[in-house]
DNA sequence: TACTATCTATAAGG
DNA sequence: CCTTATAGATAGTA
C-alpha cells in the first residue's frame, strides 16, 4: 500500500501546476466540456438536497465516523458512546465499553456543566466516574464464532497477563472455533471469501 | 489492461504485506515483546502506550471525530449524539439538534432492533465470552506489551475475510504457538497472575 | 460494488 | 501552535 501511494504521488508532483490552480481557483471552473461538475472531494457545509446523494453519502460518512469512533476508543482507551438517526429513521449506534447506551448517557445527567469545547461539544468534568469494571456473563458458547474481529476485540479488552490458565484456555478455545469456522466457509465459497459478515442490512423503517 | 495489472499487483503486495506481519507478530510473541519501528503516521490499532502521546492523539482524533459527526449531521441530516468520556475522565459531548442528550438516547430504548453497523469490527461480539475485570486506571501503564495484542491489531488490520486458506492456516499456526508460549510462561510463573477468577465457570477445563 | 483522484486528518517534529 | 509527509476518507465515476 505505501508503495502505491508513492507511485502516486509522483504522479502528483507532476500534476503539481493543476493542483495549485485547484486550491486557488476554488471556484469551480468549467473543465474540458460543458458540465458543470464540481471539483471531486469539495463539500459545502450544508444538507444535500438530492436524495440519492444525501442516501449515498450518509452511508459513507456514517461508516467512517463509525470507525473513527472505534478507533479514538482503542487508541486512547476512551470511552465513546454513539447514536445515529438516518434521516430515514434507522438507528445505528456504537459503545466502546459493553455499558449500554443508556449507561453512558445516563451518566451524563450526573455531571454538572462545566467547560465548553468548540465545535458545539459541551465538556463536563466528570473525575471520579473512572473506575470502570467489565461485568460480562460468560453464557452463549461461540459456536456461531462471528469473526476473528471478535477475538482481536477481546484481546484489545482483555490483558494477557491478567488471565487465569483457564481463561487463557477458553480463550484458545474460541480462537480455535472462529478459525474453523472462517476456514469452513472457505471451503464453502471458495470465491466469495465470505462477504456477509454483518449481513443484516435489515429492512425495516 | 492498465487496470487489471494495477489490481494485480496491489493485491500481490498486500498479501506480501500480510505474511510480513504475521511473522513479525510471531517473533514479537516468541521473544516476549517487539519493537518494530512505523513508517510515520502509521497506526497501529491498539492502546497507546504512552501517557503523553495518547494524550495528544485523543485531543486530535477527538476533535476529529466531532468535527466528522457534526458534518454528519448537516449534509445527511441525520439526528447525531455523541459522548466520549476521556482516560482521564472528562467529558465530550455532542448532540445535532436541539434536543438532550438524555432524549435523543431514550429514543434508544423504544426501538426493538437496533442495526448494528458494519466497520466490520463487531464491537459488541466480544460479550458474553469471559467474566473479568479490567482496570482501566492509566497510572498502571504496563511496561511489557501484552502478546496477543499483537495478533488483536494483525486480526483487526488485516481483513479475514480477504485471507487465502494459507494464509489463514499461517494465522492459526502462530496463534497456537503465541497461546502455548503464553501458557508455558503461566506455568514458570504463577505468581505473575493473581486467581482473582472470580467467573461462574472455574474449573470448567 | 469497486476504483481512483482528491481532499482531509493526523503523526512527528520544530 | 505551525509544518510536513503520510495515512485515511470519500466524491464522482465505471
Amino acid at each position: 500500500m505505501a508503495e502505491d501511494v508513492g507511485r502516486r504521488r509522483m504522479q502528483q508532483q507532476q500534476e503539481e501546476e493543476e493542483d495549485e490552480r485547484l486550491k486557488a481557483a476554488a471556484a469551480a471552473v468549467e473543465e474540458g466540456g460543458g458540465k458543470m461538475k464540481r471539483k471531486r472531494g469539495r463539500v459545502e457545509l450544508r444538507r444535500i438536497e438530492d436524495r440519492t446523494s444525501r442516501q449515498v453519502r450518509f452511508s459513507k460518512r456514517r461508516s467512517g465516523l463509525f470507525k473513527k469512533a472505534f478507533e479514538l476508543s482503542v487508541l486512547c482507551d476512551a470511552e465513546v458512546a454513539l447514536v445515529v438517526f438516518s434521516p430515514a429513521g434507522r438507528l445505528y449506534e456504537f459503545v466502546s465499553s459493553d455499558t449500554s447506551v443508556e449507561q453512558i448517557f445516563g451518566r451524563c445527567k450526573d455531571i454538572p456543566d462545566t467547560v465548553i469545547d468548540d465545535l458545539n461539544i459541551a465538556a463536563r468534568d466528570s473525575r471520579g466516574y473512572c473506575n470502570i469494571q467489565l461485568d460480562l456473563n460468560e453464557q452463549s458458547v461461540p459456536e456461531s464464532v462471528s469473526e476473528l474481529n471478535s477475538f482481536a476485540q477481546m484481546a484489545l479488552e482483555l490483558d494477557v497477563k491478567e488471565m487465569s490458565m483457564a481463561e487463557l484456555t477458553r480463550f484458545e478455545e474460541i480462537v480455535r472455533e472462529a478459525l474453523a469456522a472462517v476456514k469452513a466457509r472457505l471451503r464453502r465459497d471458495p470465491q466469495k471469501k465470505g462477504d456477509n459478515w454483518s449481513g443484516q442490512e435489515s429492512g425495516k423503517e
